[in-house]
DNA sequence: TAATTGTTGTCAAGGCGTTGTAAGCTTCAA
DNA sequence: TTGAAGCTTACAACGCCTTGACAACAATTA
């Protein structure tokens, strides 16, 4: 089941201290108005600042003004192409990430993207939220800092980069979604998670699943990493709600 | 769900994200009678409260009274076109999600879905499964609201992400129910709230027991967190209103 | 073909709502 | 002030029914 709607009023408790950030750049290069006017207001909307430029020259200037934390890029510019840009920026700051906006035919071939060294792209029929979605996996990717790669706890040690798992420090076998769903569990410990929540953040954009097949993927986990699978420390199911991963 | 998105309890099928809400109201907007019919299936057995309106017209007017959670809107309408629509409530509440259903031919053009200010969008013809998550992740995104996660008073302390209740110290059990009952009284603490406000907002609309069910949630609580629980500090109860909730 | 992923059916357990009864509060008349 | 009537709330016990565990099967993919 489920975020929300209403937000709860009156919810004068201990107001807990957030981590603040100060809001990411996000240079914008799109040379129609209208999507610029639209991208614009998305953007903020969600809390990071925009800058807009309409064509490549621009964008490059603004580039290196600014050093905006991630680009949204037009592939079609008018004077500099979008691909040149493209290219341009990753010479000079290859860990920016560059997420391009283009029709369907113009990257036919996903290599094309490889070799202007984007790091993600979203096709012209494209819903806003994806495209935010894309922007904020390719901050977070970057962002990823390669200590908090290797977990261990109790008897069972991970190794997210190289996808390995051991148990008493032999080696268990995970499957591609096994893994997944072990990953989110792990980094999000101690928290309940809704099988809605799961299925969301793991499967991801397109796969729907049913609930229950959440249920079998736990299922597997406790098989495979708990020492008792019938009375699992780790993986808990809280009734009604969905489950909680505990060290 | 989750992320927190979400109707509430019983919801059958699936479970609910933790944050409590009340049953969203989902206003569908569509012209034909045999879609009417299954959106409306689909999102009430999910828990949602339906609205229909089957021209833009009507839809606005809807909108305005009933101040939905979410809209779920079909491009090609009569009378007054699906995009004006579409614009026209991001005018006035540009927070509310509204996930489009559309023809593929519908959207071909990039700049469309960003204009009208869609959040997201389904292409006909489209799995139940999938708009349902979309609606979903569009609920879980717009209600992401930093909330106290910890809350502590007197001998009792509450982590609602966790879900975990302590007493002196003492780790509490409160099953679902309880518990979203509990959050949603600490949330609205020093405030009377009656009964029928509790089902509406913690059981939601379709599940709607008798009111002593309440009684017997409040009761549960009290033995499980006051110190005694027949003179209760906590869970005071205001005689012919209902309860209210102090530190 | 083999392996991974998703679906479905069955079973068991536990939560949740109902209900009956006792106790408490409020009102009003005497 | 006292008492009784009528409504509201407290509490416990019980039964249904949702929920989760699990395994076998189907579908998908490589």
């Amino acid at each position: 089941m489920g975020n929300f709607a209403t937000p709860i009023a009156g919810a004068k408790s201990t107001t807990q201290a957030l981590p603040i950030r100060p809001a990411a750049r996000i240079l914008v290069v799109e040379d129609d108005p209208a999507v610029q006017k639209a991208l614009k207001r998305l953007f903020e909307t969600e809390g990071y600042a925009v800058e807009v430029q309409a064509d490549g020259q621009s964008a490059m200037e603004s580039f290196q003004a600014s050093a905006p934390a991630a680009v949204v890029l037009d592939l079609r510019l008018p004077k500099m192409s979008g691909r040149e840009v493209c290219k341009e920026i990753k010479a000079h700051a290859p860990a920016l990430p560059i997420v391009v906006l283009s029709a369907a035919s113009d990257v036919s071939d996903k290599v094309l993207l490889l070799e202007l060294g984007a790091d993600d792209y979203v096709t012209k029929p494209f819903s806003p939220r994806e495209l935010l979605a894309r922007v904020r996996a390719a901050l977070r990717h970057t962002a990823r800092v390669p200590e908090a790669q290797i977990v261990s706890f109790d008897n069972i040690s991970v190794d997210f980069r190289k996808m390995e798992v051991k148990r008493d420090g032999v080696p268990v076998i995970l499957t591609a979604q096994e893994f997944k769903t072990f990953q989110f569990l792990v980094q999000n410990a101690d928290r309940v998670i809704t099988r809605d929540e799961l299925l969301n953040e793991v499967w991801g954009y397109q796969n729907y699943p049913s609930t229950r097949t959440v249920d079998n993927h736990i299922l597997k986990l406790r098989q495979k990493l708990e020492r008792d699978p019938s009375s699992p420390t780790h993986f808990r199911t809280v009734h009604g709600m969905g489950y909680k991963f505990v060290r």
